[in-house]
RNA sequence: GGGCGGAUAGCUCAGCCGGGAGAGCGCUGCCCUUACAAGGCAGAGGUCACAGGUUCGAUCCCUGUUCCGCCUACCA
């Protein structure tokens, strides 16, 4: 007899078993096996951060496929680690250092990547801790950081090689700027929002004095680095104004109308103004015609000098105000009017990005972007669900050039150097040298020199550099290198780091130990599934892809499955700055690790997002408890020496009706489990599960089951005990992926002889995960199950309808339509008994005793004598209701067969179906009519 | 502007290849029946957003409309 505890409490039992489970290698995959390999690598979180729920989703789907995978016999491996997020992690502790009155420019860059290590070594280990919390079964030895040194090697030896394809260059465009940042930032990294403003119109007069031309816009203060007004080269309506100079209001500065296929006629006034510096559309004019640049706004969002005396040193936004009034007041100010338009903001810290023309590190997208295209039209990698296919190759076809280095100094830094002694004139420095430290003024490099400073002190102290764009880079692997044409060693290496996502772009080969050829890149490449969130589908899939393609010369996963994000009541992605969080880790801590990883496959239907509530939560927690309850049960009712391990497929189907019946049910469950997970289709594993453990084996095979354990013979007693066990244990089996705690928890109480034997150590983790076989499908069984259960309902659905109590056993009538129902029933008559509460009579065709409630079924009717314990009126007004429904039934289908094309049309076993059911139908009905019509009588004789 | 998705029970959502509408929670009634009140038994509740079309037959396929969400975009 068992001591468990009532009710299931996770907590202990959580840590208890992952210490074991870890401790014992259980989570760990081998290098080199006869088994068949699976691997999954996992999307690296930030390391400094915390676990959200999108990690708690992913983190959970992915251990579910692993644990099935292991199970099932392959050589799994989940591969975990974290990304160094650069300007993230940059930004946590640059608000560190401003608390500390200081920042990282005195700091000076070692020292402050010194720093960031320290907090990165402080805060690294949460996020994997909080893994541990939700069960997830990494191979944490093989844990990685995309700074990692092999993986910075790696990082390396793709720029490098890249660089020396011509894919990776260094030019000067226009980029979208941080000013808060102080970075550029990719295209993905600008988050477009709508937002109100207004757009202005302007007149720009002719610089003789005569007519100008109108233009619009919604950015006057970029009006003052504006070098040309363009038109659409077919626009009528401003054929004579091309080669019209202009007088550019403000400043004064003649500009010329030029013609451009850029533009659209039907904005605004069909002329815009050009302003090549502040706007990518203009640059790009600007380029083709060959227009100065000239730079108003700086680095920092403010006006430069090049604005006028009466801008310079002005707010964007500011500047904007003062130069519509400026205009306004010389009355060039056409309108103003309202007017909705996208603005892009820095996805970091939300700042509206500044597009300005710098120099930067682009890698040329198109020759990756088409092998990866390719991949994914061929099938070799199957996107899940499809639909995300179509936005992939919309993306990937038409990609834009990417724009990696970042001005900031946490992450990989750029391999290129600079020469000082050949080009010493035109490399500009900022550093820690004379100006007390503010890092703001720059010097050329061959002034340091002259002023008597060493190579090595200027590195050291260097903050950032400016490198005129025809000073050659010497792209690296080793660090230091010489200079190519001088051979010096006085070379400075750029700024710049790299783009986190490049980094993140190698994860799933990087981290299996390219660029060496290790046993584990053999075995576990390609990985097998990716699991992650469409968010990240271009920053990191899409690119992972290329990369896989050219670096590895295959696919870097197979199937790519794209799961919902979690989001907040009103459908929003939860953030932080939004304030909208639920911390994953007060759900396991209220309701436990299984009861939330069951909740989230739960929900994790293909193309649609998660708004998770808690009452949900509570729902799956009373499932465990109920799991936890049933084995209880299980426990106290089967001996310690118990074995299962003579169970065959023989004795099984020599099985009782009920034995028979969850056996097959089992191996339907069994089968729907493992076509599911293989279609990655979580909610529907998880459905299958519930359905089968409450509603099937708790509801009904246990009840039925305890006849026999609280019965006389023994030997029939042993056999309920064996299956009720085996039943149990194989469930579990099937549980465990999405329950893997309480899994093992039941698991190790169960009788030594009724766990199947795992390959090594003594847990359910690996225990093999069940198959089904089709040979214990019964249909039969199923279908005669379903008449007795079918029997028992009829009459409890009477009890309750009647008001019968349930504490008072009754004589039930139960008139099968024939012999084999007859027999059925009297077969199993010791079922109904105990089950409906009855002393049943069964036969065929008996008669209905008078003042009797009753249920017509197919296969039978069920009488349940009231002896005065109800009113004949509440059963004639329930039998009405009933008849109404049935009518309502029998209308619809007889209109379709009064249409002669059903009958010729549509397929015969759909047409005899409804002819079955249409008859059974009508005997139903007619059986209710004679129900009413002989209680109405009865009703009206004195009982 | 382009693309994608959603609208099904009071709430949150399933519903794979068109053929008798489901779950969880909530609600109603009865019940502490020796695994479980985080429970048992029974029940109420839906013109499957709207309008057309295809079909013998549409929640499902097609077209359009309305509302909502998301992604993407150089109409300033």
């Amino acid at each position: 007899m068992s001591q468990i505890p009532k009710a299931y409490s996770p907590q202990a039992a959580e840590d208890r078993w992952y210490e074991t489970w870890s401790a014992e290698g259980f989570f760990a995959a081998r290098d080199a096996s006869d088994r068949p390999a699976f691997s999954i690598v996992i999307p690296p979180p930030n390391v400094t951060g915390s676990l959200h729920m999108g990690h708690a989703l992913n983190a959970t789907l992915q251990d579910v496929l692993v644990r099935w995978k292991r199970m099932a016999g392959f050589n799994a491996l989940w591969l975990p680690g974290t990304d160094h997020a650069g300007i993230a992690t940059q930004n946590v502790v640059e608000k560190q250092l401003a608390g500390e009155g200081t920042d990282r420019h005195r700091l000076g860059r070692a020292d402050f990547i010194k720093r960031v290590w320290k907090w990165k070594e402080a805060s690294g280990g949460q996020i994997i801790r909080q893994l541990k919390r939700l069960g997830a079964s990494c191979d944490w030895p093989r844990e990685r950081f995309t700074m990692d040194e092999g993986l910075s090697r790696a990082v390396r030896e793709v720029f490098v090689r890249l660089f020396e394809e011509g894919l990776v260059y260094r030019g000067s465009y226009i980029v979208n700027w941080c000013p808060r940042c102080h970075t550029a930032l990719s295209d993905l990294e600008v988050e477009h929002e709508e937002r109100k403003g207004k757009l202005y119109f302007v007149r720009y007069p002719a610089a003789d004095g005569g007519p100008g031309v109108e233009v619009a816009t919604t950015r006057p203060e970029t009006m003052l680095g504006d070098t040309a007004v363009a038109v659409h080269p077919d626009d009528d309506r401003y054929k004579g104004k091309v080669g019209l100079v202009l007088a550019l209001p403000l400043t004064g500065r003649k500009i010329t109308v030029i013609a451009d296929p850029a533009v659209s006629p039907e904005f605004g006034t069909g002329a815009v103004k050009v302003t090549p510096a502040h706007d990518p559309a203009d640059f790009e004019i600007g380029r083709r015609h060959n227009l100065p640049e000239i730079t108003v706004i700086g680095d920092d969002g403010r006006m430069t000098a090049e604005a006028g005396e009466a801008f310079a040193g002005l707010d964007r936004v500011e500047c904007r105000e003062k130069v519509a009034a400026a205009l306004s007041a010389e009355g060039l100010l056409a309108a103003a009017q309202d007017h909705l338009h996208a603005v892009g903001h820095c996805y970091r810290c939300k700042t509206v990005v500044e597009p300005l023309v710098k120099d930067q590190w682009f890698v040329k997208v198109a020759p990756l972007a088409g092998p990866a295209i390719e991949a994914v039209e061929s099938g070799r990698i199957r996107i899940v669900p499809r639909n995300w296919e179509k936005t992939y190759f919309e993306w990937m076809r038409n990609i834009r050039d990417w724009c990696i280095s970042r001005q900031i100094w946490w992450g990989h830094r750029i391999p290129a150097w600079y020469c000082g002694d050949c080009h010493g004139e035109r490399i500009r420095l900022m550093g820690r040298w004379g100006d007390g430290g503010t890092g703001k003024t720059s010097t050329t490099y061959t002034q340091l020199r002259t002023n008597g400073l060493s190579h090595e002190k200027i590195v050291g102290d260097m903050g950032t550099l400016i490198v005129d764009r025809d000073v050659p880079a010497v792209v690296s692997r080793e660090d230091n290198p010489a200079c190519p044409s001088c051979g010096g060693r006085n070379l400075l290496q750029d700024p710049d780091v790299l783009d986190t996502w490049f980094s993140s772009a190698l994860w799933p080969f990087s981290t299996l130990g390219w660029p060496d050829k290790t046993p584990a890149l053999e075995t576990f490449y390609p990985t097998s599934t990716l699991v992650t969130g469409f968010d990240i589908l271009f920053f990191w899939v899409a690119r992972m892809i290329m990369m896989g393609l050219k670096f590895m010369g295959d696919v870097p996963f197979r199937d790519v499955y794209i799961h919902a994000l979690v989001r907040d009541a009103e459908g929003r992605k939860m953030s932080k700055s939004k304030g909208n969080v639920i911390d994953p880790l007060d759900i396991v801590d209220k309701y436990g690790a299984d009861a939330f990883r069951f909740t989230l496959a739960a929900m994790a239907a293909q193309g649609r997002d998660i708004k998770l509530s808690e009452e949900r939560i509570e729902g799956y927690r009373n499932f465990a408890n109920k799991i936890w309850n049933a084995s209880r049960f299980v426990l106290m009712n089967v001996p310690p020496d118990l074995s299962t391990r003579n169970l065959t497929r023989e004795t099984l189907r020599a099985g009782t009706l009920a034995d028979r019946w969850i056996v097959s049910r089992l191996n339907a469950v069994a089968a729907e489990v493992n076509q599911a997970l293989t279609e990655v289709r979580f909610n529907e594993a998880s459905a299958a599960l519930y359905h089968f453990i409450w509603h099937e084996y708790c509801d009904w095979y246990i009840e039925l089951a305890k006849i026999s354990l609280f019965g006389e013979d023994a030997s029939a007693k042993r056999q309920t005990q064996t299956v009720l066990v085996m039943v149990l244990e194989t469930t579990l089996r099937l549980l465990h992926p999405f329950m893997p705690f309480i899994t093992e928890e039941i698991r190790q109480a169960l009788p030594p002889l009724c766990r199947t034997q795992s390959p090594r150590g003594e847990t359910i983790m690996l225990a093999p995960f069940p198959a089904p076989d089709g040979s214990l499908i019964d249909l039969q069984a199923e279908a005669e199950m379903s008449k007795v259960m079918g029997a028992i309902g009829a009459l409890r659905t009477l009890r309750s309808e009647m008001s019968v109590p349930p504490s008072l056993e009754v004589t039930a009538v139960f008139s099968a339509r024939d012999e084999n129902v007859a027999a059925l029933l009297g077969e199993h008559g010791g079922e109904i008994a105990r089950l409906a509460r009855c002393r049943p009579e069964i036969g065929v065709g008996l008669p209905r005793p008078s003042k009797s409630a009753v249920q017509i079924l197919p296969e039978m009717e069920v009488y349940l004598p009231l002896e005065g314990v109800v009113r004949i009126e509440d059963e004639i007004a329930r039998l009405g209701k009933e008849a109404e429904k049935v009518d309502k039934e029998v209308f619809g289908l007889a209109k379709k067969f009064e249409n002669p094309d059903f009958v010729s049309k549509a397929p015969p076993e759909v047409v005899e179906n409804g002819r079955a059911r249409l008859a059974e139908l009508a005997e139903k009905r007619q059986k209710i009519g004679e129900s009413i019509a002989r209680l109405s009588e009865i009703g009206r004789e004195p009982s």
